[in-house]
DNA sequence: CATAATTTGGATGTCAAGGTCCAAATATCC
DNA sequence: GGATATTTGGACCTTGACATCCAAATTATG
């Protein structure tokens, strides 16, 4: 459905989102999301030149959220390591019917447009206060009591 | 969206949906497709295992579909080869919110679900008989006279 | 300025998907 | 039964995604 990469790097999003008073230093995110600490230092490098969070080297540093959770959509996370690919043209290279896709591939392309939709219509703040659920990410402090 | 794999079959089972009189040989199957011979023949051995399509050996033989393209649906030639999975448990293996997933992977998930739903309303007659556009694999013929 | 805490970037390793190739098995035709 | 047409299965190669590791660059603190 979306690459593991994407998976990790919308962890990540989320724990920054859940905690937004500090930077977050990469093996605490790293623990809080269950990445790989190595792995997860290249996929917050890529989310930072995608303008998603913002860095800070050196003693109280770490990362934060460049944007509102409230402004920051699931499709951007996404996008940003991992686009989601339309189909625009024959994957067979034919161009017998003038740019339209043929059936097959316009079913497919559909499929794509409906998981886009998706992505586009739910914010990160819409994961914080989701009712009815345990927090993101499944974190242990939220069964106690 | 869909593996290159899942791609393919789904060319190839086009492909012997439009040529439904004779069996349709592995050569002339990756001719129509575009998909690179020796690979196309593992995926139709996964379809043939899958019981999507029928082989025979020998002279004259080649591959028929085994239902009726009205009867098979996207869906299965998709989860044939490559299945849609489904989330199922919180991925991060915290188990802390019983059974339910958090709201992240709640919204992956219904994706995922809209996905396998679009792919199991379309049955390859759908593809074939698709009103105001092109035949399915935008094969040359479509576009004489 | 020295030290410690961080991210950054590059080199490298691992593994599964995608792809190639060929001998063996099976079926038809003469 | 021999020749020919086909699928089948196994061995192998290639490539990109995922992952690890470490030295270098940057920054705050005393």
């Amino acid at each position: 459905m979306i690459s593991q990469t994407a998976e990790y790097a919308l962890r990540a999003i989320v724990a920054l989102a859940q905690n937004p008073d500090a930077p977050m230093v990469t093996p605490d995110i790293a623990e809080t999301t269950k990445v790989p600490l190595g792995y997860l230092a290249k996929v917050l490098q890529v989310l930072g030149r995608n303008g998603l969070v913002r860095s800070q080297r050196g003693l109280g540093g770490g990362f934060t959220l460049a944007r509102e959770p409230g402004d920051i959509t699931i499709l951007e996370v996404v996008q940003a390591v991992d686009p989601v690919k339309r189909i625009e043209k024959c994957p067979l290279g034919l161009s017998s019917h003038g740019g339209r896709l043929c059936p097959l591939h316009a079913r497919l392309d559909h499929a794509a447009g409906l998981v886009e939709q998706s992505f586009a219509e739910t914010t990160v703040a819409d994961l914080l206060h989701e009712p009815g659920r345990s927090a993101p990410l499944c974190n242990a402090e939220a069964n106690s009591t």
